[in-house]
DNA sequence: AAGCCGGGGAC
DNA sequence: GTCCCAGGCTT
């Protein structure tokens, strides 16, 4: 049992020297004219960050100026019709957070006397407000100090020092969470988090990022590196091969399933499966051929993923009826019937005890055109 | 920790 | 088509 090593933080002359950089840079060249900047009040920097979840600028504006236009205070947010509000959200995406933002406006009348808090705790109890927005609701409209980590800041802090690792493990957002809050000064906060978002935004982009513009290039490790393209970390590829396979339920008139015995070794070694049967080839032809049984397909089951250690196998389970036994290719010993009723102590694989578990022959199955159970 | 929500833009 | 975006909530 071992933490991860103990992350080094920049000294204070180091973290000072890049709030510098990036509040010079921000006096130049920051963005003063979006909309919930003029005027900027509590209310709309709220509006604005939560339209702005997961949604990219240019998107946002017309909404928030048309949802301005109709609900220009929190009270008239919260005394609105819930259907006028989602009318307004329509379009953009993610619902919730208009259904979050009618609540928290509500509960803002009702429990904190109409005014948002200015303390993140408080923020964060809120629907729909994380520590990000909470973040960036105390520093923009409040101009307290509080870190922000939103996608912008993640991608300029990852370059920066070379954060190994997808912003999705809790590994990694703990690093870069304790940076932003190890930089962010506590003079001009709103001015650097809005910088942040900025720099990230119109410069550290995610391809092709604009170095020659930044103001943090020269202290980049990514960059130093010659390896920006490695972060932020990519969320890992599961990289595990998608074999499919048919597994054949074989019925018989007494409530019988053919089951076949697995290899000793390998996939589900030594337990009790069904016949599989590739899935570039047909069931009955397949089962003619290799079990010497003549059968008549029902109908297929939904098919579902198993995942495995090094690969992921999709089963589409499908159901035949037994018409005849031809005697010649029956390899009995690996071969038996179970009865659904009186299920035999038999070690099955997990997936076939699920499909098992559909099967019901008492109830005919219905077949569409498709072969497809309804 | 992982899945879900969602429409749009970049490539 | 794939990936990502001013994330947060639920399981």
């Amino acid at each position: 049992m071992s933490n991860t090593p103990a992350a080094a933080l920049p000294d204070s002359a180091e973290s000072c020297r890049f709030a510098k950089q990036v509040l010079g840079w921000f006096a130049q060249h920051g963005r003063t004219h979006l909309p919930w900047q003029n005027p900027r009040n509590p209310y709309r920097v709220w509006v604005s960050e939560i339209m702005l979840q997961q949604t990219q600028v240019t998107t946002v504006i017309d909404y928030f100026n048309r949802f301005m236009e109709s609900f220009p205070e929190l009270k008239s947010l919260a005394e609105a019709d819930s259907d006028l509000v989602m009318h307004h959200w329509s379009g953009l995406g993610y619902y919730a957070r208009a259904r979050n933002l009618h609540r928290c406006a509500q509960l803002v009348m009702a429990g904190h006397q109409g005014k948002l808090p200015k303390d993140l705790e408080s923020l964060q109890s809120l629907p729909g407000i994380g520590r990000s927005t909470a973040g960036a609701i105390r520093s923009l409209a409040f101009g307290h100090y509080a870190p922000i980590l939103d996608g912008n800041v993640k991608r300029v802090l990852a370059r920066h020092y070379a954060v190994e690792g997808w912003p999705g493990e809790a590994a990694v957002l703990k690093r870069l969470w304790q940076l932003s809050e190890h930089l962010t000064p506590q003079y001009q906060c709103a001015d650097y988090n809005q910088a942040m978002m900025d720099l990230g935004a119109l410069v550290c982009v995610r391809t092709k990022p604009l170095c020659g513009a930044c103001p943090l290039a020269q202290s980049c490790v990514a960059r130093a590196r010659g390896e920006i393209d490695r972060y932020p970390g990519k969320k890992a590829k599961s990289s595990k091969p998608v074999r499919s396979a048919q597994l054949l339920v074989v019925l018989d008139d007494t409530d019988n399933v053919l089951l076949q015995k697995r290899p000793p070794s390998g996939i589900w070694g030594g337990l009790w499966s069904l016949p599989e049967c590739p899935t570039e080839q047909l069931g009955e032809p397949w089962c003619q051929a290799n079990l010497g049984l003549q059968v008549k397909q029902l109908c297929q089951l939904s098919s579902r993923r198993h995942t495995f250690s090094h690969f992921h196998l999709d089963i589409t389970p499908v159901v035949l009826r037994l018409e005849k036994t031809l005697k010649a290719v029956m390899d009995e010993s690996s071969l038996v019937w179970y009865n659904l009723s009186l299920p035999e102590d038999l070690g099955l694989a997990a997936p076939v005890s699920t499909i098992l578990q559909q099967i019901d022959p008492k109830i005919p199955i219905v077949v569409n055109n498709e072969g497809e159970a309804r």
